[in-house]
DNA sequence: CTCATTACTTACATTTTAGTCAGTACTTAA
DNA sequence: TTAAGTACTGACTAAAATGTAAGTAATGAG
């Protein structure tokens, strides 16, 4: 829960103002909103498909990264009326728009962490 | 202070390993680094510099990010010895090898984030 | 009637990040 | 001797993010 008042949050929000990059940031930036938003470029997944792929994230918190992806705009939980219950994810064009930053953003990463697993 | 056993941060370092992008994220994500490096795109300044660009973070959160910035190899922290002290913070090559990568993560978000100071 | 399947939710605990406020060290200038 | 300037540091508090464990709802298959 966010208190709107916090001076945590009106610096945020402030911020965000004036400074394109936060704002972003802000919005990929959550613990496994990169995995998440990655394994979404090649194409809609179910739920269950997104544990799959990745499967250190506990089921609440992928919720929650999912929620704030969807309120932001970047994806879309399309819900169908089924038993069981069947929920794809998939990115929206905003989302889409995301992949030639992400990549950047990604071969930053690549080429210049600490060695291994290059 | 990091607990380096809890699995929040074994959470981190692991996703680290297979995604720069999240590796990248990290790096740049902290609440006022965007403005720093943003800042000092454009050369070095002062501590008394930044704090001027950069009005409304406190004294202590300034230099914990500047901190980080450094311990991650993204800035240099010059120290002059003279008094009334000079010390002055200057990207790295590294850091300047972001350049492109953040103009492209600042210009998704001015064109993206809800209309105003647009 | 019971079980399996799927996509969650709830209550709670822990960890991490950000912020407040006061104080320090060193030297020069008045 | 006192004050000014610069770049901090420390003790504390508050807020936000992340994680754990257990439970729920609907329905079709056996």
């Amino acid at each position: 829960m966010r208190k709107e008042s916090s001076t945590n949050t009106l610096n945020r929000n402030k911020i965000h103002l004036n400074c394109g990059m936060a704002y972003t940031l802000d919005l990929i930036g959550g613990r496994w909103k990169p995995n998440i938003l990655w394994a979404l470029l090649d194409g809609k997944l179910r739920y269950s498909e997104l544990k799959k792929v990745i499967p250190d994230v506990s089921e609440r918190i992928l919720v929650l990264q999912l929620r704030e992806l969807e309120k932001d705009g970047l994806i879309t939980r399309l819900v169908y009326a089924e038993v069981p219950p069947r929920v794809e994810y998939e990115l929206t064009n905003d989302g889409q728009s995301m992949k030639p930053m992400l990549e950047c953003i990604s071969d930053w990463g690549d080429k210049h962490r600490p060695e291994k697993t290059k």
